[in-house]
RNA sequence: CCAGGGGUGGCAGAGCGGUCAAUUGCACGAGACUGUAAAUCUCGCGGGGCAACCCUACGCAGGUUCGAAUCCUGCCCCCUGGA
């Protein structure tokens, strides 16, 4: 199987593989572009769904799109938002429902009362309002307990609404002129469990369908968290090889690993800006430029590191002696400890520069395995 | 010297006759977090067997009581007013 190794989008050069954090509310929070850049960070993922109650989507739209109103020179992708809302009813069932229309919901994030539908017309329509450069169609993702049936149902969904999603989308493009080099790519998202029938009949008929990408969608990992690499292979095995696949929601460092050894081009993942703040980083256990990623058991390349204990107090050496990011070249254990003991932000800040450095050196240097 | 208040586990601070090894917060320790409604959540936190139990503990020393951190007596120390 041959590794794709970049796509254009626009004029851009999209290398392969790439992690980008989830900034869901246009901010990937306690950092600003340039503390994005210098971490190695290409582009940034945002949600729809928070983006249409905060600030509201015809701001947004109004103020030139998401990447000007952030003034981000990044890429942006914006996920469907389903996924987001679909969660949310999972843990509460008043929350909303799924129908074959969409997703129907009833509080939005600012808590107001009001019927909403996020059909998947609508999530290609806000998306491309957004003007991301990729954009992911609405799929149905069913809840941790669910049966073989609700598999079914989720993966005859997921067809009928990326089919929608892929006319919606051609339809936009028509009505708003867009040329040709500027249009966002289109991704669907390959629903249907572990079982093997249900992945491939949905890779196939998305596939005839025909997309710029594919994704990986569902819950990718068990509840001891870890993946179910064998199903990430037959998906992989299911789509064209000229097609980057996205593994949506990957994960740990080791995780990335072992996805993009069977095939996966683009992670993103709330672990290292949430940990970061939750006071777990990570670390290298050994130097990573001196160490072949593929041949080493992935999980033994990181180790984590705490920053809020009492032993580090007058610790002088840097969290991670390997690390180029601005936290370790510049401050101490201690002063780290010291700055969440004292609950500033700054411990935010440094803390997930750092950890986004981690994932962007480790996908540096999974480009180089790329041949 | 007089009057009043108080001394509780690393700290702060509840409890005021049994159900108290002692509420709670902080600190400390161990975890969780996977297409982000998380500056959040969970667990432990006197010692020992590590389960049912045992030991040492609420300033110190006695006493009352079946039983005291809680009541009484004396002592030591602290705080606030007044001389």
């Amino acid at each position: 199987m041959k590794y794709l190794k970049q796509i254009k989008i626009g004029k851009k050069i999209l290398r392969f593989p790439v992690y980008f954090p989830d900034a869901t509310r246009a901010v990937i929070r306690s950092l600003d572009n340039r503390d994005l850049l210098e971490a190695g960070i290409e582009g940034l993922i945002l949600n729809p769904y928070h983006l249409m109650s905060l600030p509201g989507t015809k701001i947004i739209k109004k103020l030139g799109g998401i990447k000007a109103y952030m003034n981000w020179p990044g890429l942006a992708i914006t996920d469907s938002g389903g996924w987001q809302l679909l969660s949310l009813i999972y843990k509460d069932k008043s929350f909303g429902q799924v129908t074959d229309k969409g997703v129907i919901f009833h509080k939005g994030s600012l808590g107001e009362n009001k019927k909403h539908v996020l059909t998947p017309e609508r999530s290609i329509q806000v998306q491309m309002d957004l003007k991301a450069d990729i954009i992911i169609c609405l799929d149905d993702c069913p809840g941790k307990k669910a049966t073989r049936k609700d598999y079914e149902t989720s993966v005859r969904r997921t067809i009928d609404w990326a089919g929608r999603c892929k006319a919606e989308y051609e339809k936009q493009l028509k009505k708003r002129k867009t040329p040709t080099g500027a249009r966002p790519l289109l991704l669907a998202v390959v629903q249907g469990g572990s079982d093997k029938n249900l992945r491939a009949e949905c890779a196939r008929e998305l596939v005839k369908i025909g997309f710029d990408g594919y994704g990986w969608g569902g819950w990718t990992a068990d509840k001891k968290g870890h993946l179910n690499i064998e199903i990430a292979k037959f998906i992989v095995s299911q789509l064209p090889e000229d097609k980057p696949k996205f593994a949506l929601g990957v994960g740990y460092p080791w995780d990335i690993i072992d996805s993009f050894k069977v095939g996966y081009h683009i992670f993103d993942c709330v672990i290292p800006t949430r940990e970061a703040r939750h006071k777990r980083l990570y670390a290298w256990t050994k130097n990573p430029n001196k160490v072949n990623l593929l041949k080493t058991d992935a999980r033994s390349l990181f180790q984590f590191f705490y920053p809020n204990k009492e032993r580090y107090s007058r610790d002088q050496r840097p969290v991670d002696r390997f690390c180029d990011c601005r936290l370790c070249q510049n401050y101490s254990r201690a002063y780290l400890r010291h700055l969440f003991k004292i609950g500033d932000s700054l411990a935010w800040r440094l803390a997930t520069i750092h950890n986004l450095r981690v994932y962007s050196k480790l996908i540096e240097l999974l480009r180089k395995n790329v041949s």
